[in-house]
RNA sequence: GCGCCGUUGGUCCAGUGGUAGGACAUUAGCUUCCCAAGCUAAUAGCCCGGGUUCAAUUCCCGGACGGCGCACCA
């Protein structure tokens, strides 16, 4: 991905690299500092890859995660489960996790490259299954048969062996219990259920099934603060369709503009990502699945929604070299932060094979019985051996003989209309009497056939859109000469919807109209700060750092006057404020938090401070 | 996992073979009627383990954590 994000070396200075390198480390100070997030564990020294959220962050994510839960799954009117994070080995032998990630590597001294350690044995030795040899056997074998790095041939006989298998292993009950590993991904726990999860669909297609928690990698190496994390969370939705019949809608986001960058312009020196609408780019095949288009639109908008900058944010396609192999087309959102590209999200048709390997694994069935509108009448060639005749005859081979007169019964009916028939059975030829096998043709009944649904995977990594949002909304600018930093989170997701401050502390009428304010605003369920402490400007920039919206100040002029108390309410990113009665401020705020309404309209409809 | 660099109050830094200093922040009191810089005081720190030394925050080794590059990222 070395297209992606990188700097202009040559750049003249202040190189870009460096630029974001400073607002970089700006924002995990401020995150430090001021409560979003930190390492964990420091007392112990910090451990790679966790981190804990402090209280802006906490808030932060979960509102987060409650704009995620409105727009994907109840307007979607989908349904939300919660799935352990432990779960037992055969799931993930099945989700095909345990095999792909169970590799030993070694790693050549020389050239860097990591070779299959268990591979380099078996080219040496006769050995069959040096995957199934435990580690210092494999060292042993290595420096006994003097083995080579494959790329440039420098000595590997001293190098140690590891085993990299990106899932934390656990072991379930006491002992040696049974294996268990944490979810590498929440969407396991969602097709692991589907066979219940189906019945409260009452077997109806189309239906999406959302989660949102954590998932665990055991990353080789953690970078970059919360962009590669051991533990993250994430919120999946999984939409079960079939892939006969079922369409998404796409004219509701037909009309949505979208920032492309397809393989096919990854893959041209001079491609560039392009804007474009969510109905042409599947009308001219860019995107591949009408699913895929639907929930790029859907996903855009709530993008913008929750403050994910657009001009810093765009779909890339998977490059065919990246696709699983069960996945026709996948597409990244992709966020910009620091001078990186980023993956925020994956929107992946993956197909029948999440639910084809959990039936053929469980031997539960993982479909639907689609019922016809009309039951449908068919002709079906079928036998019906007389087995008192076969088994004398064949006799262990009976069974395999009947078998494989069924099957020649199903592809090659005409046959049966010989005197006898030749089925082949392990190599061997049989032949059997027509009248043995007791052919014919049924006309059967059917009511409708089991299907197994296809899946629409857009996975969010809540992690990533946080710094994402944090890093969107990170802005600096002058306020009376003095430099200000703020975040301009949109109000729905900021930490805290108003701070309430009694202008100055000596004046008790002040610190009663504000305590007051405080409790209505609670009352009216927003999440509200109190602050008396200090000058009013340094309050005022407390509160803009961790992106608080809007500041409530209640000064002697609003308690002065011969009605009732007024404030002035003010708005973060201009500083602008306007007054108006306290009595008016929860719904008034509650408002201007919703969305409902611009600080703008306020601004008008009450007289404006200077 | 490899290489280079780093780790000192909450944050950002200075400094020293005889256990440390600043700025900002925080707290208390005073002051204070709108945008961080008034006054007084207080709280608070040398990443962890081992070695060398009379003595280690400082030097050496190892580890952890962080930044960058490489590898990895199903």
């Amino acid at each position: 991905m070395s297209e992606q994000g990188e700097s202009d070396p040559e750049a003249g200075a202040p190189t870009p690299a460096a630029t974001d390198r400073d607002r970089s480390e700006a924002i995990t100070e401020l995150a430090k500092r001021r409560g979003f997030f930190f390492g964990a564990s420091g007392a112990y020294g910090g451990v790679a890859g966790f981190y804990t959220y402090g209280p802006q962050g906490a808030s932060l994510k979960d509102n987060l995660e409650s704009a995620w839960r409105d727009r994907f799954t109840v307007r979607q009117g989908n349904y939300e489960i919660e799935a352990p994070t432990v779960m037992p080995e055969a799931v993930f032998e099945a989700s095909g996790h345990l095999d792909g990630f169970d590799d030993m590597l070694v790693e050549c001294p020389e050239c860097g490259t990591s070779h299959r350690a268990d591979h380099l044995i078996e080219d040496a030795t006769d050995i069959e299954d040096a995957e199934a040899l435990p580690i210092p056997e494999v060292e042993e074998l290595l420096r006994e048969h003097d083995v080579r790095c494959p790329t440039c041939d420098a000595p590997l006989s001293d190098e140690p062996v590891e085993e990299f298998n990106l899932m934390f292993e656990t072991s379930i009950g006491p002992g040696s219990g049974q294996a268990g590993y944490l979810r590498p991904e929440t969407a396991q726990g969602i097709f692991v259920e589907f066979p219940r999860l189906k019945e409260y669909a009452r077997n109806q297609l189309p239906f999406g099934v959302t989660q949102i928690g954590p998932a665990y990698r055991n990353e080789i190496s953690p970078r970059k603060g919360l962009i590669r994390v051991r533990e993250f969370t994430q919120a999946e939705l999984e939409q079960f369709i079939d892939p006969e019949t079922d369409e998404p809608p796409l004219e509701e986001v037909e009309d949505v503009e979208v920032t492309l960058y397809s393989a096919e312009a990854q893959a041209d020196d001079d491609g560039e990502a392009y804007t474009t609408t969510v109905g042409e780019a599947v009308e001219d095949g860019t995107i591949g699945s009408p699913w895929v288009g639907y929930y790029l639109g859907v996903a855009q908008g709530w993008y913008e929604r929750v403050g994910v900058d657009p001009d810093r944010f765009r779909y890339r396609q998977h490059l065919p070299g990246e696709l699983a192999h069960y996945a026709a087309d996948c597409w990244d959102a992709e966020s910009e932060v620091d001078g990186d590209w980023i993956e925020i999200t994956g929107f992946a048709y993956r197909g029948d094979y999440d639910l084809s390997k959990h039936a053929d694994h469980s031997g539960e069935s993982f479909t639907v019985f689609k019922q016809y509108d009309e039951p449908r009448t068919v002709e079906r060639p079928t036998v019906d051996p007389d087995m008192a005749t076969l088994g004398p005859e064949f006799g262990g081979a009976a069974g395999d003989v009947a078998e494989a007169l069924e099957t020649l019964a199903e592809r090659d009916p005409d046959a049966f209309d010989a005197e006898e028939v030749t089925v082949e059975v392990d190599g061997e030829e049989h032949a059997v009497a027509t009248d043995t096998a007791n052919f014919s043709v049924e006309e059967v009944t059917e009511n409708g056939e089991h299907v197994t649904p296809h899946v629409v995977e857009p996975s969010f990594g809540i992690d990533r859109i946080v710094y994402t949002l944090i890093d969107h909304a990170y802005e600096t600018d002058t306020v009376d000469d003095e430099e200000r930093t703020y975040l301009a989170l949109d109000p729905e997701l900021a930490p805290t919807h108003a701070a309430v401050f009694p202008l100055v502390s000596n004046d008790d009428r002040l610190l009663e109209v504000a305590d007051g304010v405080v409790s209505d605003l609670r009352d009216a369920g927003l999440s509200v700060t109190y602050d008396d402490s200090g000058s009013i400007g340094r309050r005022y920039r407390r509160q803009d750092e961790v992106g608080t919206p809007f500041c409530v100040t209640v000064d002697r002029d609003g308690v002065e006057g011969d009605g009732e108390p007024t404030v002035t309410l003010r708005d973060r990113d201009t500083t602008a404020q306007v007054r108006l009665p306290a009595s008016a401020l929860a719904e008034t705020l509650a408002s201007l938090r919703a969305g409902e309404t611009a600080f703008d309209a306020v601004s008008e409809a009450y007289e404006r401070v200077d």
